[in-house]
DNA sequence: ATGGTAGCACGGCTA
């Protein structure tokens, strides 16, 4: 099974960058976040017509997330009740066995904004919303951009100077252990090489600014978190670079899709 | 060094 996370950074932006993507990678399944449009705006023929079931969670303007499924997707879900404050940042979906929770976790602008607040607090119901419904016994996964850097390898700044930075700071990074003491695990540590970033930034502050891309100044946000049962299904990881440069004319997103190969499960009886 | 980019939607917010 080849299962990506990717964020778009608009749908309506990039409805033919992800149809050339759909075409060339054809994955199994396919987890977008920032859709910017709502559910009924969702280009779903894109997905469709290639022989897709969808799950989808959309929002006017801002964030969105959506699955794409070749097999049919059961049991599914959106949002996150008392974590959320009425964004859409969750759809999940119940795929051959396995439970997908496909996130877009808020950004949290800098430790001094509300959205700091909010995105610490949205850790928190997260983690409320698991245990309440989901046991580490069975096969889930968490993907889809986290918007947290687990280790210092994971940034490509210099924690000496900046150690506090917004997506690798220490109050986010105890929502993290929090959330994988559930009993989850970030795979990207072990099937991914030190510095395989997944984002490229464009803004922020002025050392942070162009070029970042070309000059791999990037962090590795886009996650898959699985709990024990799935943990010998994984394969590899590859982040496919190729797709975060433009395209016959279409401008890319600012995050690279990011491609887990997993096998399949035992069929259940 | 407080600029710069992209997207939504048309002024300002979000990333």
């Amino acid at each position: 099974m080849k299962i990506v996370t990717w964020n778009v950074n608009s749908l309506k932006a990039r409805k033919e960058y992800v149809e050339a993507f759909l075409d060339a990678e054809k994955p199994d399944i396919l987890a977008i976040q920032e859709l910017k449009l709502e559910t009924d705006k969702v280009p779903k023929d894109i997905f469709t017509s290639r022989g897709y079931h969808l799950a989808i969670h959309g929002q006017k303007q801002w964030n969105g997330v959506l699955i794409a499924s070749k097999k049919e997707i059961h049991d599914i879900h959106v949002g996150l009740p008392e974590g959320d404050e009425g964004q859409s940042r969750l759809v999940a979906g119940t795929i051959e066995g396995i439970r997908f929770v496909n996130l877009y976790c808020p950004q949290g602008s800098e430790e001094t904004s509300p959205k700091y607040v909010y995105k610490l607090g949205f850790f928190d119901a997260l983690i409320s919303w698991l245990e309440k419904n989901h046991s580490k016994e069975e096969p889930i996964m968490l993907l889809g951009d986290i918007n947290i850097a687990p280790r210092p390898c994971d940034v490509y700044w210099d924690l000496q100077e900046k150690p506090s930075i917004v997506t690798h700071h220490p109050a986010e990074l105890q929502k993290l252990e929090r959330l994988l003491a559930f009993g989850l695990t970030d795979l990207g540590q072990s099937l991914q090489e030190e510095g395989d970033f997944t984002f490229f930034d464009y803004r922020s502050f002025w050392d942070f600014r162009r070029r970042r891309f070309r000059y791999d100044l990037g962090v590795r946000i886009d996650l898959f978190l699985v709990s024990d049962v799935l943990i010998p299904h994984a394969k590899s990881i590859d982040v496919l670079r190729t797709w975060r440069h433009k395209k016959k004319g279409m401008k890319p997103s600012d995050h690279v899709p990011v491609v887990l190969e997993l096998t399949p499960l035992p069929i259940q009886p």
